[in-house]
DNA sequence: CTGTTAGCGCATTCAC
DNA sequence: GTGAATGCGCTAACAG
């Protein structure tokens, strides 16, 4: 795409003022050659990036957003970087907001909420033109800071009545509301629940209880969930009750430790224990047997979060506040009863 | 730890400026003391603290950095950030550079050299105060611009002969020389590779074959590699070599592949076909049966590329330059014969 | 310990 | 089309 760089001594400080003596123009008119050469004539633009060439200028985003107010960078919170289930979105999000110019700046709020309200804080002093949260922002500071900041906010993977700005999501009680129908239709009667500790999780299995009509055995496992926890959580449920039928779990890192487990103890999955996760990691399809899950689109919500922070960066009206992405359910050897 | 603040209009544009007003101090005591605490007086910090929490003051950042020529920003460039091996990386990278108070720019090249050259142009234009790089930086105009520009580089996962900067990593052509040893002293003669197109991927390769010393069936699958490109792949090499004993894959995801297909065709692991991923990820210990792998702690390579670049900063002199992390084959019993 | 002065590098006014 | 002035919000120098 761009001309091949002629070998030029790139030097530390070089600046937009030596671009513009070294093309024989003002320093505006370089700045808009660069910035908005509809304003220039082809000639002197081609002056300038023959400069900017020449000496390595690279343009100080810091010293122009400083005036401009766009920084051109969206900052994302997520929990832990390594839950397999936000990768997807992360990855949408920076592909999103790259192909626009701008650029992701990461923190991770570790599952705690005093972090996160304090990790806010310093992102906003980065005057980021947007907030991708995965997950609600929890402080009650933090959401009356940002919505009187007034920036694009987008809280992604879960659906508020009252988000801050704007949600892209699906609803974690209705995931675990399908998940226990689906049980119950199996006529599965003994059923059990393995999850993590976290907001999602929780509601996702207040919404399985509401259909069930009761609570049943459940292990619960601090968050991030992973192979481990799920075979720790399978010996604790049995341990309530020896002949459960069905285990819902909340991450398919979880549901393999189950299934493992389960075969440690020669039970049969699924005749003798049914199991199913969520997320629909790319390796649950080829478990033996293969894990059943609930999918979500996690790169959909990506490009979605970006795409309602680009717009509304851009003055674009935005028609969808609230995007529901939805979700279904996976149906594979580990539940095929 | 802060105070819990209390009821504020948090509004858009309260900058220092006010602070030092609501304080009654001048701005650069106001400045110092948040920024420079020691240089106040007790009773004068109080004021300022109280009259930022009151009027909802966020330092900018921005203008900070512009000033002090210190962003508080380290730019991190990965090739897919849901690379599964790089994650635990990225994750320690943002929480010790986080710890010191700065954080991390996320650029994703896509295994792409142009894009990469581009995504290094912008990032040095928000003047982070080092970069980290997962891989080696391939475009040799970026590898001189950085050398010029000055400011910190971490290499990481590779070691280099002659980094930019500075490295941080291990040998690939030693993990394949090693799993190579381990295979022949297994006694196995019927050896394939199945691997991917990455740089990383093909220097392991290349010490596989050089203590192989011979070349041996061979399937390459584009990156990012997958469970689906590793059930491909067995397909390919058994059609090269019917009578395959053992494979060696360039990662634990391509390795349940043809651990899965393995297992489809009838082949019986170890007994009839051994296996050997690379990167140890969490699953791989609890597929059946368990993968053998090679570990490598990524952890520790982000921590140390953070500990890199902060020490730099603050002017502490670097004693190596360049680190190896080593690796170690983790026998499972996907080649335990 | 505190304040005054002078920019950091650029883009937004206004002029021509 | 182009240019001169002005200031974005803050901190590094020097003074007091």
């Amino acid at each position: 795409m761009n001309p091949p760089v002629p070998h030029s001594s790139i030097a530390k400080g070089v600046t937009l003022h030596d671009v513009a003596r070294e093309a024989g123009v003002s320093l505006i008119t370089a700045s808009r050659a660069l910035g908005n050469p509809t304003l220039v004539s082809k000639a002197t633009i081609e002056k300038v990036q023959e400069a900017v060439h020449r000496i390595g200028y690279i343009p100080n985003l810091l010293a122009g957003g400083l005036k401009s107010r766009r920084s051109m960078t969206v900052a994302g919170l997520v929990p832990i970087i390594s839950v397999p289930q936000f990768l997807p979105t992360v990855q949408a999000l920076t592909e999103t907001l790259d192909a626009s110019g701008y650029q992701l700046i990461l923190g991770q709020s570790g599952y705690d909420h005093a972090r996160e309200e304090k990790l806010i804080g310093t992102m906003m002093g980065r005057r980021p033109d947007g907030l991708v949260v995965t997950g609600l922002v929890h402080s009650a500071h933090s959401r009356d800071q940002l919505r009187s900041l007034g920036i694009p906010v987008v809280e992604t993977w879960d659906l508020s009545e009252t988000p801050i700005d704007m949600a892209v999501g699906f609803s974690h009680l209705k995931v675990g509301s399908a998940v226990a129908d689906y049980f119950l239709g199996k006529g599965w009667k003994r059923i059990a629940v393995a999850t993590g500790d976290d907001q999602r999780a929780q509601q996702r299995r207040k919404g399985f209880l509401a259909v069930v009509g009761h609570d049943v055995p459940t292990a619960i496992v601090p968050a991030p969930s992973s192979v481990a926890l799920g075979r720790r959580a399978l010996g604790e449920l049995l341990q309530k009750d020896r002949r459960i039928q069905a285990v819902y779990c909340s991450s398919d890192a979880l549901a393999q430790g189950v299934l493992v487990e389960a075969m440690a103890r020669g039970l049969r999955v699924p005749q003798d224990l049914a199991v199913c996760g969520f997320g629909d990691a790319e390796f649950s399809a080829h478990l033996q047997p293969s894990l059943s899950s609930v999918h979500v689109d996690g790169a959909e919500i990506g490009r979605i979060a970006a795409r309602l922070i680009l717009d509304r960066c851009s003055g674009k009206p935005v028609t969808s506040r609230i995007v529901d992405v939805g979700f279904r359910i996976v149906e594979r050897s580990s539940t095929a009863a």
